[in-house]
DNA sequence: CCGCATCCCTATAGATACTG
DNA sequence: CAGTATCTATAGGGATGCGG
């Protein structure tokens, strides 16, 4: 650790360019397996991504397990740790959408709807849903590539 | 650009280890020069904070000017859209408070005191005070390292 | 198939010494 | 004072391999 700054601490834990695409596409996007996180249109890469879902569990932010069904695939979900990134998200979507100028209106309404959501219900709504994502099956929504 | 996803842009624009670490210092320590941010307890090297300083301004997140005794001297401020950033520093701050046990809790002291004003007078308040501070000067709070 | 691991190569980040 | 120059280290992309 460079210092014990609080932001400097969780820009070690969580500041890179993936992490967040990461929580974003489980919280968002419903997304629980490795291959899912591939399609992104980030593109990350193998090597990053297996990286990337090693340290964040390491960190306490997610956890792996078994599918019941299909004992070769591994469930990803998220924690309450990385639950908990979520209203850091959220202003950083409030910060896009006033200075991204050029992104496609449509981009911002999985961050948008979430605001909502979390103005009226609060985080704890969505805690919720995740916490039992793994074990009901959702439709899981489309991620707009 | 990797996508036009709101997240993913943000994380383009600051998403790295250190610029919200200037940016902190700007708005919480008060500095402005470059030998200042040189000082913070993480040590960032001169040729980082050069270029860090360079891209926060070609992107809008600071501005640079020479002050008016000491020409030689330049001098470094936020603009809007750099002093947007302070919510999303706070949620980051909120979490480290909640997540980082370790932190020395005076450490925490910077971030929490701002969440307390910006509950009552909101961001408002800061960015009158930014937006004077390059021209009253001001005691500089001690970044306590 | 699924979830990586490994290898190779490039690009960017960063430490240190030095300069206009 | 505010950076550059130079060198080194790490991050990351892409292809491929490999165990379960």
């Amino acid at each position: 650790m460079r210092s014990d700054c609080p932001l400097n601490y969780a820009l070690e834990l969580f500041g890179d360019k993936w992490s967040l695409l990461i929580i974003r596409d489980m919280v968002f996007f419903n997304k629980r397996y490795y291959h899912e996180f591939l399609l992104s249109e980030e593109k990350i890469s193998t090597n990053v991504l297996a990286n990337r879902l090693l340290t964040l569990e390491k960190n306490g932010f997610v956890k792996k397990e078994k599918s019941l069904d299909h004992k070769q695939k591994i469930i990803y979900s998220l924690t309450e740790k990385g639950i908990d990134l979520v209203p850091i998200i959220i202003e950083i979507g409030l910060w896009s959408d006033k200075y991204g100028d050029h992104i496609p209106p449509h981009k911002k309404d999985f961050i948008l709807k979430e605001i909502r959501v979390n103005k009226t219900n609060g985080i704890q709504t969505l805690k919720k849903e995740l916490h039992t994502a793994h074990n009901v099956q959702k439709n899981t929504d489309k991620h707009s590539d």
